[in-house]
DNA sequence: TGTGAAATATTGATCGG
DNA sequence: CCGATCAATATTTCACA
C-alpha cells in the first residue's frame, strides 16, 4: 500500500470502469503494471467489489434517517436481526447512551415509521430516537489520501 | 423504471464487472437489451457512476464516528466547509437539536480530535457531540426492491 | 516489481430488422 | 426488444531489466 495504490483506488472510485491503459498513464506506470496492481488491491481484500452508485431519490427513497436504537440487553449478536430490514443501509454498534446506530432510507415518513415498528420487535430493543435528514450536503466514498 | 430496472440496479450493485450477457440471462433478457437499459438508467441519472468499493480498515481507517454539529446559525450554505474535510464521508442537513450530522473516519482516535478541531473553525458551529462506532454490523447499498 | 510487446478471448457498442 | 456485427478492451503470456 503505496502512494501509488492509494492514487489507483482514487482514480477507481471515480471511474472503475476505466482503461487500464488510462489509470497507468495517470500514475506514471505501463497497462500490465496497473492492471498487477489493481488484481493485488482486488486480492488483498482492499477492493472488496466494483459495484454502481445509485442516486437514492430515483427509486422513490426521499426520506432518510439517522436512528439511535436503546437496548436493554447485549446488542452484539444482532446484526442479523438488523441486517433482515431493508430499508436499513447501516448499521453500527456505538458506544454512548444507545447501543445501536442505523441509517433508514425510506420513501415516505409512513415507511420510516413503520421501520421504527420492526425495530421494536427485535429482541432487546427498549426505545428508538428518529433524527430525520432534511438534505444531503454529499456521500462520497473514504478518500485513500487521508 | 419497472421490476426489470430494478433487478438489474440489484445486480449491478453486486458486481458492476459482469458482462451486459450475464445480466440480460438473468432478467430475462437479450445482451442487447440489458445493455441499453443500463446505458438509459446511466443517462436518466439513475446509475451515479461505476466505482469500487474500499475497506476502510486496508487504509488504515480503524475509527468510524458520527458527529452531531450543533450551531449558532443557518448552516444551509456550508456544504463546501464539510467537504473540504476529507476524513468527512458524509454531511447532512438534521431536523432536531443539531444542525449537522456528519460521519467521519480517521486512523486514529487524535485525528478525530482534530476533525472537531477544524468542524470548530467552520463558521456558525458552536459545538460538536461525537459518537464512535465499536463495531459495524454491516453498511450496503439503497436496495432497490423496497 | 516493472517494461514493452504480442496474442487471444471477451466484451462493449452499434445497426438493421 | 432481438440477433448479428465490429471495434475496443481485458486478460494472459512472453523475454528482459
Amino acid at each position: 500500500m503505496d502512494d501509488t495504490d492509494r492514487a489507483l483506488l482514487t482514480l477507481l472510485q471515480d471511474d472503475a470502469g476505466q482503461a487500464y491503459a488510462a489509470l497507468g498513464k495517470a500514475v506514471g506506470l505501463s497497462t500490465a503494471a496497473a492492471h498487477e496492481r489493481v488484481r493485488k488491491l482486488r486480492e488483498r481484500g482492499v477492493v472488496r467489489r466494483t459495484t454502481v452508485e445509485v442516486d437514492p431519490r430515483s427509486l422513490g427513497l426521499g426520506v432518510l434517517a439517522f436512528v439511535m436504537v436503546e437496548s436493554s440487553a447485549w446488542m452484539g449478536d444482532s446484526a442479523e436481526a438488523f441486517a433482515a430490514i431493508p430499508e436499513i443501509e447501516e448499521a453500527h454498534i456505538i458506544a454512548g447512551s444507545a447501543s445501536v446506530l442505523v441509517k433508514v432510507r425510506t420513501a415516505t415518513t409512513e415507511q420510516l415509521q413503520d421501520v421504527l415498528r420492526r425495530l421494536y420487535a427485535i429482541d432487546g430493543v427498549s426505545g428508538t430516537q428518529a433524527t430525520v435528514a432534511l438534505e444531503t450536503f454529499f456521500e462520497r466514498p473514504p478518500s485513500p489520501t487521508s
